[in-house]
Parts: structure tokens; C-alpha cells; sequence
DNA sequence: GATTTAAGGTATGCCGGTAGACCATTGATT
DNA sequence: AATCAATGGTCTACCGGCATACCTTAAATC
């Protein structure tokens, strides 16, 4: 009765029984690290959290924590300074992220999905006086932004309307694969004419969100994900 | 120069810097043993994967299962039977599930999103004559189901089509995020009407997907998944 | 220049999850 | 009736993350 020939009851449970992060709140917590410095919400040479700020706020121990930076340490990715006012700084960027691991094709649909909904939940929520001054405020961050500083704004503005979005779960989805998103994008050149072409979408999609287009808002985004997915294609695929 | 009146430094990094599963793959086997069970991917009556299979998927010690195994005996979710050809059953259904702590709008929404990525991807897509069968089969068993199998055959529907928009991803979360629908859905009783008008939407959905029409694949699930949150409102706003 | 303060660096004992072996039970098979 | 095989049930030694306390460094302040 429960036995078709195709899909038998093992493979009904892969999608959910994963393996557990086994043991580990450390790598749990080096992926969050890794994520904040990805997404750019700590830019280069801004320090991180002091040691014990972030440990609370993983619900880990200092200990697990500072192995975890010594982690980061070793790869270049941060440095660390004693005394008052020292702190954990993220360094630039020297080599080109490791994204073996990363399925490429899932990871760039899974980002179309989310943003088209973030888009679409946006435009049919009506924003608060705050929210839409917030929306704007990255709208201006990423069109004044330098070049090479781009990609962080671009990376801030997304997010913004991830959390505006009203769905906390979609926003916490969003800046994960984002990193992995901004991994990919890291290992390409940027072009100055994506650019510009990208700030005329983040425009448009502002307006259609406070006009309340919802359908308007999904298209653009549409045409805004296909240009980065065809890029990262092109590049890595 | 990077402080603005709004979004402060560490505001940005919430999204991200969420407590980090503190110590346990615990809590995280016991979330999936949960979601196997909500979504019904081991029906009532059915038995689980024995004890040492099961741990060695989750990638955690048996020891720690059956910790898992014990809280859900004593929630009487399941009944363990000892020898050969025994195992770990799942017990009938007897009380509504805790549903404190789900986000309600925040379920609702995500689960939309994903929805309609999942139908949007599928409609895009090329299916093989395999993955064509397997939908369709799913469809068939929802029609064929009785009333109060109805909920599982849908869930297993839905969770064929997301694993069919071929990201792994959005399959993953949407399992996670079905679970929790699941969760709200078993605090309301059936309607039969709405099963009908259900079943409807989703041969509707089938026909748009298998003849690439990405748009209207959308419009039927968002009109399916819009009767869905309706419900769950009325009954639990 | 001494003091204060906020930050990173270090040491220690505890507890909980881990691994692996072994025991107990049951029903099918011989 | 005896055996076998697959399952749940139990025991034990081990290790890694945890909590906590304390030390060291360096910049700002007095």
C-alpha cells in the first residue's frame, strides 16, 4: 500500500534527516563569523564584537569562541590587537574565498527565490515612515558607494529589504545564502557596467516597492538575479 | 563616517549572530525526529529507521538518540518494541501540538515564498520522465486519499515539488517551514470543501508545471497557499 | 608618569555527548 | 524445539566544549 517503486520510505527522509552539527557549536559559530565578514556587515579593517560580547551572544564559550578566531587568525581573515580599544579586526581580503563545497546552481536559484519574495512581501506590506527611510538610507549607501566598496552596500541593501520583508525566517535565509552568494561573486572581477546597470534595477525596485507594485517589484528582481546568476555562470560554471 | 542614526553597528549583525545551537545536537535531532513525524514522512503506525541507522545518518552517538527517542516516548509521540522486526513506531495521534513559539506571519509568509519559488523553479525546468512521474504519482494519492490522510499526502506532495525545483535548499527549508504549518494545521479541524477546492488547485498546479508555464504555476500556488493562510488565521489570529 | 579600563591571553576542573562493546528480547526460520 | 538475526536496552571509559577565575597588554585619562 506505502511501497511505490518510486521513492521508497529511505529516500522520503534524506531531504530532513541531515546530519546534526555533531558536537559542535564551534563550527557552527565559524559559520556565522565567516558570514558576518562575507556580508560585509563588519567591513574591512572594522573590529568585531569583543570576545566576550560575542561569545554571549552565540551562547558559546569564550573558549570555543577564541578557538574559532584562532581559526580565522590562521587564515588571514582577522587580527587581533590587546589593550583598550584593541579588539578582533577583519583584514582585507588577500586571496579569493574557498567555495569548493558550494553547489553552484542550487545556491543561485535558492537566492532568486528568496529575493523575488522578499521583493514581492515588501511591496504589498505597507512600510512604516522608519522602514522606508531605512529602505532609501541603502538605496543612497550603494549609489554614492566607491567601487570597490560596492559589494558590501549592494550586500546591505538586499538584506534591509530581507528584513523588511516581515518574515524574520526569510531574512535569516537570505543573509546566509548571501554569503555563500558573495563567496561566488568574490572570485570574479567586478565590472563597472554591471554596475551601474544593477544601481538602475536597486532604483526601480525601490519605487515599485513604495508604489506597492508587488508584480512590478518581482520583475525587476527577476532581471536583477538573472544578471548576477548569469555572471556567476559565465565565470564559474 | 559608517555610524548612521539608523541601524546601528551592532544591529546589523543580528541577523546573523543568533545563538548558535548552544552544546547539543540534541535539540537539533530531536527538531528533525519532530518535522519526520509533523510532516508525515513515517505515517502512524509505521516504524522509524532503527536506532542505529537513524544515528548514524544524524551523525550522533546512539546514546544521544535515544535520549531524543526517550522525551518523545514520554510526550507519547512514539512506542518502542524490542526482538526482531521490532523497532520505533509512531503512536496515533492523541493531543493538539505545542504551537508556542511559532511566529505565526512569519511561518505563513516564508512558507509563500518558498511555495512559489518551488512551483516557479519546477515550471522552468525540464523534468525527466522520472521526476514527471513521481509528481504525478503524488497527485494521485492526494486525490485518492481518505479525508484524514488527506494532510500527509498533501505535505508529501508538496515536499515532491520542492525537491523537483532542484534546489536542495529550498527542498531542506521547506520541510522545516511544512512542519510548522503542519504544526498550526493539526490545531484546526478539516474541512472537506477546502479539500476539494484544494485538490483542484493542485491538479491545476501539475498542468501548469508540466507545460512550463512558470506564471501560472505561481498564480495557482499563490491562490492555494493565500486559502491556507486565510484559514489559519481565522482560527488562530 | 601613575591609574584606570577594556580588551585579548591563559589555566583548571566539570559535565555531557561519544564511541564501542555487550546484554536482552522477540519472531521468523530451520 | 533450537537457532538465528535484527532490534531495543545498558554499561563504561574517554574527550572536548563549558564555566570561571585570573593574568597581561596597551591606550586614554588624570
Amino acid at each position: 500500500m506505502d511501497a511505490p517503486t518510486r521513492g521508497s520510505a529511505a529516500d522520503r527522509l534524506s531531504p530532513v534527516l541531515r546530519p546534526v552539527h555533531a558536537g559542535n557549536g564551534f563550527e557552527a559559530a565559524l559559520e556565522q563569523i565567516l558570514q558576518v565578514i562575507r556580508l560585509g556587515l563588519v567591513a574591512e579593517g572594522e573590529r568585531l564584537p569583543a570576545e566576550r560580547e560575542l561569545a554571549e551572544r552565540l551562547r558559546i564559550s569564550r573558549m570555543t569562541l577564541r578557538d574559532v578566531l584562532k581559526v580565522l587568525h590562521e587564515q588571514g581573515l582577522v587580527e587581533s590587537r590587546r589593550g583598550r580599544y584593541g579588539g578582533t579586526f577583519v583584514s582585507p581580503r588577500t586571496a579569493a574565498p574557498d567555495v569548493t563545497g558550494i553547489d553552484i546552481e542550487d545556491t543561485l536559484r535558492f537566492r532568486e527565490v528568496l529575493e523575488l519574495g522578499a521583493a514581492e512581501l515588501c511591496a504589498s506590506r505597507d512600510l512604516t515612515e522608519d522602514q522606508t527611510a531605512r529602505l532609501c538610507d541603502a538605496l543612497t549607501a550603494t549609489r554614492d558607494a566607491a567601487p570597490d566598496d560596492y559589494r558590501r552596500r549592494d550586500t546591505l541593501f538586499h538584506l534591509t529589504l530581507a528584513e523588511l520583508s516581515g518574515s524574520p525566517s526569510l531574512a535569516a535565509h537570505y543573509a546566509a545564502v548571501r554569503a555563500s552568494v558573495n563567496g561566488l561573486l568574490d572570485c570574479m572581477p567586478l565590472l563597472v557596467r554591471n554596475l551601474e546597470h544593477s544601481q538602475r534595477q536597486h532604483a526601480a525596485l525601490v519605487t515599485a516597492v513604495l508604489a506597492g507594485d508587488a508584480a512590478g517589484a518581482r520583475e525587476v528582481m527577476r532581471e536583477h538575479c538573472a544578471g548576477t546568476a548569469a555572471l556567476v555562470r559565465g565565470f564559474l560554471g
